[in-house]
DNA sequence: TCATATTACTTAATATATTAAATAAATCAA
DNA sequence: TTGATTTATTTAATATATTAAGTAATATGA
């Protein structure tokens, strides 16, 4: 009969895998924080810039335009994030960090690149470089 | 301020890309013979044992029990696997596919490897066997 | 200018993810 | 043997993913 590839030479299956590892150690952190990690995703990106259209925010975070919109209405809840609307272009939404968003984006940092660290202690610094480097290059020759 | 590393050099943010744009050239494959990707996991754990434990089928498919029960259950309702539960330990429930799931999956396997020979010649052969193999290393690094 | 198309976002519907709690069967310990 | 614990799975509740449809504002073209 035909048999598909096994899981360990399956690309999307090792990703999945390497992912859910990789994550697994950033989520109790992230949790002990009182954030998802797609909310954390969108503070993440929301810190890199004063103010940002949903759409925008939307490809960096990697999270699908209706996910986002119910996402950004939990932080706006939380008092993380701020929303409001271009007068020039009434359609368009631009999110902002709060200062209280802002204080919990530098809360979490220092314990972020922590466990990016102990990351590059446990696969050595060379080794995770050349993944990266090499995953960039996947995502570069695979997109649309 | 205390930045958080750039996206391109985030472990996560790369895997999450890298896993999407692999899997978005296989989804509408899938689709198209009606199948989720989660529920294409679980069809390939199938084919691959006369039959298999929920705790099993959940490990090997990645997908946590309770979304296991749901997904299986609407496995079950399109006829493709059936359940039946074991007479020496009555917690335990058996999977295992049915004819018309044996069907479904052997029109799936010609195509999923015509689609992964294509991200073969996109990436080239060597390249691809690399990253798998940093992938694998990554995962046992990580593994708890 | 005015009907049509496009854009930006939201709502809806269904599927899955995650965490906690519940259930029921099996095991263990006194 | 029986009460407590563990195991295997399901239910519940809330959050997110995905696809399609809806809405409102803007742009376009005869």
């Amino acid at each position: 009969m035909a048999k598909l590839r096994n899981i360990n030479r399956s690309l999307p299956m090792q990703l999945l895998l390497a992912r859910e590892s990789t994550m697994s150690l950033f989520r109790p952190m992230l949790r002990s924080f009182g954030l998802t990690d797609q909310q954390w995703r969108v503070l993440r990106v929301l810190a890199g810039c004063d103010d940002i259209e949903a759409f925008e925010l939307s490809q960096q975070s990697m999270i699908l335009p209706p996910s986002l919109t119910r996402i950004v209405k939990n932080l706006e809840e939380d008092r993380l994030v701020k929303r409001t609307t271009v007068s020039e272009d009434q359609r368009k939404v631009l999110i902002t960090l709060t200062a209280k968003g802002s204080r919990k984006y530098k809360q979490v940092v220092p314990e972020s690149e922590k466990i990016y660290r102990s990351i590059e202690k446990k696969l050595g610094k060379r080794e995770l470089e050349d993944l990266l480097k090499q995953l960039v290059t996947l995502n570069k020759n695979l997109e649309n």
